[in-house]
DNA sequence: TGGATTATTAGAATGATTCTAAACTACAAA
DNA sequence: TTTGTAGTTTAGAATCATTCTAATAATCCA
């Protein structure tokens, strides 16, 4: 059995070629960072033939089932992470593109106090990255 | 002449009863978040007509002209901050509502390699909030 | 295999934001 | 003050990412 398969099986999710091929391409690499657009337009030059509406379904589900992680970079698009380790980003937005920041490659001497009543959610840190000169 | 106007002077743009009321608005108060949407509610509330274009014309030419700060927070919509200072935030969910985290409220003991070719242009650091329990 | 459940899809709907082009206003020069 | 022009505002259309709808298709399991 295909490992996307096993995934797909594991949380629950019937194995469509469509979600065959969208967890192909996530475990094709080590870590992804995909928005809907530029997964359709990959599968498309594959001559693989999905609805804009497919991806988000599946992208979203795989991110209610903890397959992937949600990410809000800017207001242009939503991405989704493959890399569900505790880590930051940077954003390099010439090329549209996050780069992984390892959770232990910043770490804080000072942090500041929540306010009353309310607990962390989640830290988002994103440090957009232009280039030299 | 109003404080707005002074500043509406000193930024090159003619001081129209828009813009006026626009800022008086962001000067009411310390520090202010606004988004587009919060900012015609509460000017409609006073019973100041205006249009949704001209919000966004001018908080973006506010933005360009550095008197407003753009935050980018999650995908729903752009806010505008009048605090200039280097900071951070909380972001309430429940309240959909920013908070400042001061500069100094945060130090960073290890802080990651900025790749290269690149330098830093900006650091967003945005901790959400949930209730407790 | 058949029927129920779950998926996919095209296209419509939504919501934030920007664009367009027409009507209006501030301003400075006469 | 008038007046021409450059700058502004506006309603509504356009755009773009995303979600919804409801019809069709695929998967599953008794």
């Amino acid at each position: 059995m295909l490992e996307a398969n096993k995934i797909l099986k594991k949380i629950n999710l019937r194995p469509t070629t469509q979600r065959t091929a969208i967890i192909e391409y996530i475990l094709q690499k080590h870590k992804v960072h995909i928005t809907a657009t530029k997964l359709i337009t990959h599968l498309k030059k594959k001559k693989f033939n999905i609805s804009l509406a497919t991806i988000y379904n599946n992208l979203n589900e795989l991110a209610d089932k903890g397959i992937l992680r949600k990410l809000h970079v800017n207001n242009d698009k939503m991405w989704f992470d493959s890399n569900l380790q505790d880590h930051y980003h940077f954003y390099d937005s010439e090329k549209d593109e996050l780069i992984d920041i390892d959770k232990n490659e910043i770490s804080f001497s000072k942090i500041p106090k929540i306010p009353r009543g309310k607990i962390k959610d989640s830290i988002n840190i994103i440090i957009s990255l232009k280039s030299k000169n």
